[in-house]
DNA sequence: CGTACGTTTGATCTTTCTCAATAATGGTGG
DNA sequence: CCACCATTATTGAGAAAGATCAAACGTACG
């Protein structure tokens, strides 16, 4: 009995955006990989390395993140199981932030020549990690928005709706409940708050019969109610992106 | 006596961080385009439009921007001639952010599906094209930590200063003075803080011996504490960065 | 030379931070 | 199974950064 290859999770990922061929599945599913199980905050890339392979993460957690000279911790992007950890650096010498494990969870690491290398012969593999890469680029500019321009309620609340909505189109959680994979001083260090005032804010949502805690999981009783206390639109997202510019 | 393309100005910049031979650059010259002059405030591209053309600043400023549903805005980016504005949208279907003129500029707007065909063609202008979507990607994480963990004297000085160090990588400054293209009113949607507080802030600045102004124009009479001032390390900027993943 | 826009300043209010302490919680060894 | 430990969550009180409101001052340009 064979193992299922687990970069078919990486595949699925990239045709929810693009359409490939059997020939580019077959490629994919090609790739050299090893597979690695990580502890919570283990490194998956540190700053200033130069990536020499391309994780996808497989099961558990993780997070990008940056430190300020002043000792400030501010997470950059939150990823969840099936997300390829290494594309923004896919194309760059030098990284430019960390990677760290949320969870323990397992990663996928294939050599970054192959996946270069494959990206070079195959351009529909290429699109497809183009349009990964433009998404994720737009999910950081609706945090940009989110810590610059909302205060700490919706702040809070924007954040609990996108991993809602990124684990459900996944299909990593049923009735846009889930369970929360850190802690109050991670959740901050998201949203550019301090551990107490995140305390405050989610008791306060929850006051509000927004949300229902019991212990890290969480669920939503009025989904649109939040949507609005989050001042949440999806569109960022991009979850219904086709293929766009492959039938011109 | 034939005008100089302007395309140039895009090759340049594609030039800076990929390797692209003289076909490559033979057939981004002869992309067809249109020139339009816009004046400040002018709309390069609508949130939820699909946009069908592509275009490239050659003179002025431009920004991107986002707003809440209760009327904050915040700028997302800034732009300097010689930079593509819509690559961020070129392979997705609908934008997701507004893009406009910060001062009045000219921009060669080229047909997206030119590009597309282009870039489906030519794997090194593919590759220079991802690059530079990389490159913006890494200053919004930059920007994430900058809104998110910084003090506002450190905020307005770590803006400055990149602004500085890329209008002087792209030959347009001396001596890293320039003339600020943008209100305070904007600057504050820049950095997610108050016009009122803006001003306070420069006003900071200037009292430290850290900026010195005369009228719109700025300049930093010490560099280097300049720098400190803002943490600011322009790795993120990948300016160095050279023709990575392209000599496997 | 007046109008519109941008800058500057003062006074006060709010949100969020900081510091500090107490309560839960989960996992561990005995 | 229980006691203990280390995290994590929670709460209170006071301080500070930044927001808000309002007005005055400059400056560029028609």
């Amino acid at each position: 009995m064979t193992v299922p290859n687990p970069l078919h999770l990486l595949l699925r990922k990239l045709e929810t955006h693009s359409e490939l061929d059997e020939e580019d599945r077959r490629l994919i599913l090609a790739l050299p990989y090893t597979l690695r199980t990580l502890e919570p905050h283990a490194y998956v890339l540190r700053e200033g390395e130069t990536p020499d392979s391309c994780s996808i993460l497989l099961s558990g957690f993780a997070y990008r993140q940056k430190l300020t000279s002043t000792g400030g911790r501010q997470i950059l992007s939150l990823h969840i199981p099936g997300e390829p950890l290494d594309f923004q650096n896919l194309f760059l010498d030098e990284a430019d932030h960390n990677v760290q494990m949320l969870t323990r969870g397992e990663v996928a690491v294939v050599p970054r020549s192959e996946l270069q290398k494959l990206a070079r012969s195959r351009a529909a593999v290429s699109h497809a990690i183009l349009v990964t890469i433009l998404v994720e680029a737009s999910i950081f500019r609706e945090w940009v928005v989110n810590v610059g321009r909302r205060v700490s309620r919706t702040r809070l609340a924007h954040v609990l709706c996108e991993f809602a909505v990124r684990l459900e189109a996944q299909g990593l959680t049923d009735d846009y409940g889930y369970n929360l994979p850190m802690t109050q001083e991670q959740l901050a260090d998201v949203l550019g708050l301090t551990p107490v005032h995140i305390n405050r804010t989610v008791k306060l949502l929850e006051a509000e019969g927004l949300i229902s805690r019991k212990g890290r999981s969480i669920s939503f009783p009025d989904w649109q109610k939040m949507r609005e206390a989050g001042d949440f639109n999806q569109r960022y997202l991009h979850l219904t992106q086709q293929v766009a510019g492959r039938d011109v």
